[in-house]
DNA sequence: ATTCTGACAGCAA
DNA sequence: TTTGCTGCCAGAA
C-alpha cells in the first residue's frame, strides 16, 4: 500500500496499518489542550470498540515514546483519573489537567460532558 | 504455542 | 444513582 511519505510526524491520523499501541499515541495526541476523552472512545474510534483495556495498557507504555504523549487526557467512561497512579507521583495527572483549566474533584473531571472530546465524532 | 494481565465498559441489581 | 461481576483483546509483568 502507499505510504504516506515519509512522515514521521506524531499528531497525525491513526493509520491501518500501524500496530494498535501507535495508532492509540496518535488519537491520543489529537487531543486538545483543556479537553479529555476516555478509554473506550478511542477503542472505538480504532474501530476496537472492546479494547479499551488494551488502550490503557498502551498508554501505561506511551513514555517511551519519542514525542509528547498527553495520556492524562484519557479518563474512564465516568471521568474518573482511574490512569493516576501510572504517573510519576499520583497527583501528577491531576495537576498536570488542572494546568490546562480542567477542574478535578474527588479524581473525577467536573463537568465532564462539557470537556469530553470524542475523536469519532468530534475529529475533522 | 499458551496463559496471564490490565490506566475498561456494559449490564444486572 | 452506584457497585460488583463478567467479557473483552493486545501484549508480555
Amino acid at each position: 500500500m502507499k505510504k504516506t511519505g515519509s512522515l514521521k510526524i506524531s499528531r497525525q491520523r491513526p493509520e491501518e496499518n500501524e500496530d494498535f499501541f501507535n495508532r492509540v499515541y496518535r488519537v491520543t495526541g489529537m487531543i486538545p489542550f483543556g479537553r479529555v476523552t476516555s478509554y473506550g472512545a478511542i477503542a472505538r474510534y480504532l474501530g476496537s470498540g472492546q479494547s479499551a483495556r488494551t488502550v490503557g495498557w498502551a498508554l501505561n507504555a506511551s513514555h517511551c515514546q519519542p514525542w509528547f504523549v498527553p495520556a492524562h487526557r484519557v479518563v474512564n467512561r465516568k471521568g474518573q483519573l482511574t490512569g493516576k497512579h501510572h504517573f510519576g507521583n499520583s497527583s501528577t495527572m491531576q495537576q498536570l489537567l488542572e494546568n490546562e483549566g480542567l477542574i478535578v474533584d474527588d479524581d473525577r473531571i467536573v463537568n465532564f460532558r462539557e470537556k469530553f472530546w470524542d475523536p469519532s465524532t468530534e475529529f475533522k
